[in-house]
This record gives structure tokens, C-alpha cells and sequence, in this order.
DNA sequence: AGAATGACAGGAA
DNA sequence: GTTCCTGCCATTC
């Protein structure tokens, strides 16, 4: 039989790739949303991450997880979503400062922070 | 088909 | 350090 072949290397869609993405954010994690979208191999279409995370009613999704390249909650600052995912921010133990999470001095870069020496992003 | 919109990113000021 | 502006992609009017 010819059923060894697996020639796609994506399993998926790119929405189906990109929740897998994010629920393999670790609790007490965080990640950009650019940075998702490169993990699946969509560079450049971080805006596509956040329709697809919007847009998903998956209960159990780490959404909160999601932040910007800067590390500021996406939503509008005070509005009720931006103080939900603090909160659940805060309640895994992640280090905020006014919406935006605090990153260690030594690594600028968001996910290499938190996701630690995965890959090259 | 063209314009506007959005849970973005990166560089300039 | 911050704010502002431009570029990008995909979807919706």
C-alpha cells in the first residue's frame, strides 16, 4: 500500500495548526501573537493568530496567553476583556506592570522568555 | 473591485 | 523608556 505517504508537512489547516499552537502555551506562560503564527510556519501573519484565537469559542484555549510583541495585553487598555486576562494572568503567576508583562532583563525577546531555547525565532 | 477594519509587528520620532 | 506611523494579511462592506 501506499499509505506511508505523509507528503504535507502541516497535519492541518493553518487555523487547526495555530490553536494547537496556543494550547501548547504551559500555564504561567506567555507568547506573541507573531510568534505563534511563526511556530506553525505562517511568519508574518500574526493578525491572522488573533482572528483565529477571536473567533474561537474552545473553552480551555490559553488565550490570556496571547500577548503582543511588546508584551501589552492586545485589548483596549481597562476594557473588560484586557482586565479578564489580567486577572488570569495574575492567578498563574505571571508578572504584570500596568497590562504589560514584565520580561527579564536578559532575553528582549517575548517568547524566547518564556518558551525557552525551542527553536529560532 | 476598491476601501475600511482588526485581540499585530517593527522601526522611527 | 514612550508614543506615533507605516507595513502586512485576511475578512467584510
Amino acid at each position: 500500500m501506499l499509505t506511508r505517504i505523509m507528503p504535507s508537512p502541516e497535519p492541518a489547516t493553518a487555523e487547526q495548526r495555530i490553536l494547537a499552537a496556543i494550547r501548547a502555551v504551559p500555564q504561567g506562560q506567555v507568547a506573541s501573537y507573531g510568534g505563534i503564527a511563526r511556530r506553525v510556519g505562517l511568519p508574518g501573519r500574526a493578525r491572522l493568530v488573533a482572528r483565529i484565537l477571536g473567533g474561537s469559542d474552545e473553552t480551555g484555549l490559553p488565550w490570556h496567553r496571547i500577548l503582543r510583541s511588546d508584551g501589552r495585553i492586545a485589548f483596549p487598555a481597562g476594557s473588560p476583556q484586557w482586565q479578564e486576562q489580567v486577572c488570569r494572568l495574575q492567578a498563574e503567576g505571571v508578572q504584570l506592570r500596568n497590562g504589560r508583562v514584565r520580561i527579564a532583563a536578559e532575553t528582549d525577546n517575548l517568547d524566547a522568555a518564556v518558551w525557552g531555547p525551542l527553536d529560532p525565532l
